[in-house]
DNA sequence: CGCGACCTTGATGGTGGTCAACATCCGTGG
DNA sequence: CCACGGATGTTGACCACCATCAAGGTCGCG
């Protein structure tokens, strides 16, 4: 039982598919655990009834399914509560280039709420059953725009998306499936570790399969396992 | 002197350096070639003295000059004149990537004009000799927001930014240096094309050096070559 | 027990990296 | 006008990294 589970460096990442995952988030806003990591924490805190009153629907998807296709306009916009989602592009034969992973707390989709109605240059589907808070559009730009620190909060998270988009064209562009693979890893470990979701011996769930981080580093499946035996051993240099 | 010339299925781009670069926009922008280009052409063309009012400065840089440098808040935003420029990530061994290149019309910087008070991404550096029209943020995004159309034009310009940033994602992690290759220089082509920068027989002027595109595609200085014969012969079929 | 999903590992080959030699172009200065 | 030197483009030889294919292993599940 202990397979599927791999000690990178100092990182333990167990890849089971857990069962917590698509469990429902409350009805109310104010007990809710993931509520201080979302992108409307600020309203969240100080009124967490405007947040619950302006959702619209608790959504569960099951695994696998496609939530959102690329260039369409998305019509509502979803607060991750639990599970997984993925962002990618797929071309006509078939290549899929994975932008990046979506854990609880993040927005579906964060473009939405800057570009209302315009198309989405992206797929999203879900990687693991998920659940998540459905919002219209107009009443989430709305909410966003209320208060000042919630306008802050918004342009924040919009700037770290577009460092993150930033640091991965250098990574597909100037780093090996090593120092790739490092940086994934990485950066959802942090990702992880500010939502508390990282437990003692600096362990978490981590459901995307060796498919999946191919496609999110350029490599192929079988690739994906060679660097791992160096990554696991200890740091690197030169990544 | 037809050399550094290519002919890359019906393009014609050349290399040379071309003394034009870095010549002055006009003080008056109401006939300015480059306007109706520009992000702010719907304030140019229905009242183009607010947007000379508001300019602060017409700035010449020398090619190679940095003009940004990663992590730094702009406290001016650059309308491209004349000549090209380049935005890049750099790494501390002396890795580079290249996001994206600037040509005439193209605003500097994007991200500046929705992050006001925020770093922008990657350093941006003239390729050849650039002249640009300069203005206070504040000023600009003040302008931009001034009319309904201004305001739709700006959304689109960072919607299409977003698009070509994804769209790069997928380029440097699921294609061939071919296509690759390919994929850049039509891009590019079609931008020129839009800005009438193309003359007859598909020529155009293509200041980047092989390291740029080197940079640019995530390959080497000497193997951009490879392709190179390949693509001259004719169009290619799984880019 | 058997099956399917997924991870692992080996063998082999192609794409692209690295290094070096050479060609070409261009500006500079004699 | 020519000689020189530096920047850049071109090409070859060789090798490393990663793709591809295939076989086998492990685990969970019915």
């Amino acid at each position: 039982r202990d397979a599927c589970r791999y000690y990178i460096g100092w990182m333990n990442l167990s890849m089971r598919t857990v069962v917590g995952y698509g469990k429902l988030p409350p009805i109310s806003c104010e007990n809710c655990l993931v509520a201080p990591y979302t992108i409307c924490h600020p309203t969240a805190k100080d009124a967490p009834q405007e947040v619950c009153a302006s959702r619209r629907e608790i959504r569960a998807s099951a695994a696998g399914r496609t939530l959102l296709r690329d260039g369409e306009v998305p019509e509502s916009v979803g607060i991750l509560f639990s599970g997984w989602a993925l962002c990618y592009k797929q071309s006509g034969d078939g290549r899929r280039q994975i932008i990046s992973f979506l854990i609880p707390g993040d927005t579906l989709v964060l473009e939405s709420l800057h570009f209302p109605n315009l198309s989405i240059p992206y797929s999203v589907k879900a990687l693991t059953a998920l659940s998540s808070c459905i919002f219209k559009t107009d009443d989430m730009v709305a909410l966003m725009g209320a208060t000042d620190v919630q306008r802050r909060e918004l342009f924040h998270a919009q700037h770290r998306y577009m460092m993150s988009l930033h640091q991965r064209l250098f990574d597909l562009g100037r780093r090996s499936a090593c120092g790739r693979l490092a940086q994934l890893l990485l950066d959802i470990y942090n990702r992880l570790k500010e939502r508390d979701m990282v437990t003692v011996g600096n362990s978490f769930d981590f459901p995307p399969k060796q498919e999946h981080l191919a496609d999110a580093l350029g490599l192929t499946t079988a690739y994906v396992n060679r660097p791992l035996p160096q990554l696991r051993r200890n740091s690197v240099s030169s990544l």
